[in-house]
DNA sequence: TTGTATGCGTTATCAC
DNA sequence: GTGATAACGCATACAA
């Protein structure tokens, strides 16, 4: 139900308030140099008119759109969300928009978006990626600076933020430590994310420094499912080795950690601990206990990645890998005995 | 590392390609009364300097900028994502930008997206709710067609998208009936949810032109959540109730419902099928067995959506709810037996 | 303080 | 076929 009026122009409200637009220009933007009567009279027009100012045109003097592209590959929109929001707080809603464009994991489709929007002229851009690990960077002399979010830049000239996974292995390791477990398993997925390695080489590093080791010697790396965490987990049990907490790599392997514990008739935590990674809601606090998890502060991501490139617009981009911290959420599955 | 050299711009174009700035433009645009010789010219010159056309000057010229506002309620994104994906698909995301605002649920913060998009001129607004059922109207006479998508506006006029719960209910019930079941009880979600209602309405329906009635003789009612569906099942299991399949109003409810199901030591589907609803895939493919369940065609509901709008560009926008299918997605729960 | 004029990058309407 | 020129809506340096 459109109501096919065009919308008022700034014309049409200097033309109302009996001044010239660039009077009206002033009044309207706070600025001096306007008496006050004239900029009652102006406000009072614009109030009538339900005058809106064109942001277009306003964009093209100013050289500036106020509008950022957010270019993702993630289909689930699982990343992209919390890092849009993160950055939607950090512009400020109603100075800066944000353009998602999903490439769904096809360079083709990414190239496409990539050219649409420079051509909208944003003034910026954020690529999330759909996997943590080095991915191509979009080019190298764009006329926007650019922040990796999630997934690095391969160029280490580009900015790039990632979460800190080994701290994040150690954080997990010192929790469980804390809450009296000793024989710890770490049950994780695919062995080529480099985020795998590096969660399991920090849990590693803060095992030894409490003088402990795995609990069945070493990393099991599998998939990034449910059914991993179950078959994981049950070849522990028949393997009788001795566990009393298990670090899942993801909330999901969790899910299945918890049932074949359960299976097996065992009760979190009180005989195993059991700490997801991603604190996934629909994960965690459906699950019985609810899941205690790692979260790596995507909405915080987002906010970063936006201060950088508010920073950029006057002045040079940083460069390089900047690793943000993850945070510990506890919950029931991994309290004191 | 930006190039800090600001975008060529027509007038580069025509200068380097030595004629003018209209000859330029119509060269670019493909448009005829152009020599061949000076298209080649202008064509070379662009690909020279890398031109790429300022959108935002062209939409000023134009009366249309390619952007669409989707303004969402959905803080997970599971809505926003496949209804942004298949608006995308429709629009060509060439053509079309998709300016996403969240609103995390708040009217104010809403209020406050919606006149940032409309001063930038989008050509359309759709407006996806967090939960399907009515909601108030973001307005009757803005400037730009509005199709609301998934949560229908409660004001009549205007143009509302949803699925069709009723006829999904039906298929859900078809469906267990044609793999040979005929004790079915229907586990739900919270009953101030409409959805919940039309579905249990369209599967008492379906049940009826069968002969049959529901187990259990009520619809179960609850809350979207896999705990629900597990003590559900429980109460089901204790009355003795005689079930081979349960239709459950969600696949979280779904998985509470597998849950309770194995834990009694019941298998699935030989003693018992089971259905769930969203087919959300973190939890029906990883579920033991794969969860079958049914599909909102959320990518279709955002296609329509889109082309909804282009008819609305040039004519008038249709008004009142219209309902979409959803299809069915059968996996190993409900195989017949 | 106010208004006039110019430019932002394109497209479109004209004369030539 | 080609090229000035006028919009589009706004901001601003400059003149009044």
């Amino acid at each position: 139900m459109p109501a096919d009026q065009r919308p008022a122009t700034l014309h049409d409200v200097a033309r109302l308030a009996r001044v010239s637009v660039a009077t009206a220009s002033k009044a309207l933007n706070g600025r001096k140099h306007v008496s006050a009567a004239s900029r009652a009279e102006v406000l009072k027009a614009a109030e009538v008119l339900a005058y809106s100012p064109n942001t277009l045109a306003r964009g093209l003097v100013a050289g500036r759109t106020g509008m950022v592209g957010l270019l993702t590959s993630d289909l689930e929109g699982r990343l992209s969300i919390p890092i849009l929001m993160g950055a939607e707080d950090a512009f400020g809603a109603d100075r800066t928009s944000v353009l998602l464009c999903d490439a769904r994991g096809d360079a083709v489709r990414e190239g496409h978006h990539l050219r649409t929007l420079l051509s909208r002229r944003v003034d910026g851009l954020i690529v999330v990626g759909a996997r943590p690990d080095p991915r191509p960077s979009i080019g190298r002399d764009l006329p926007v600076p650019v922040v990796y979010a999630y997934a690095p830049s391969a160029d280490p000239d580009d900015l790039s933020l990632v979460t800190d996974n080994v701290t994040a292995g150690r954080t997990a390791i010192r929790h469980l430590v804390e809450v009296g477990r000793r024989r710890i398993a770490h049950i994780t997925g695919d062995p080529s994310y480099g985020a795998a390695q590096d969660r399991a080489r920090g849990a590693l590093d803060e095992l030894a420094e409490h003088g402990l080791k795995l609990a069945g010697d070493r990393v099991m790396f599998g998939a990034w499912s449910e059914a991993w965490g179950r078959s994981a987990t049950g070849m522990l049990l028949t393997q009788r080795t001795a566990v009393d907490a298990i670090f899942a790599g993801s909330d999901q392997i969790a899910r299945g950690v918890l049932d074949a514990l359960h299976g097996a008739g065992l009760e979190v935590p009180r005989d195993v601990a059991v700490l997801g990674f991603d604190n996934w809601e629909i994960f965690t606090t459906s699950s019985t206990p609810p899941l205690s998890s790692i979260d790596m502060n995507l909405e915080t991501l987002g906010r970063v990645a936006a201060e950088r490139l508010m920073a950029a617009f006057d002045g040079r981009l940083g460069s390089g890998v900047e690793q943000l911290p993850c945070r510990l959420v506890p919950r029931e599955s991994t309290t004191a005995r």
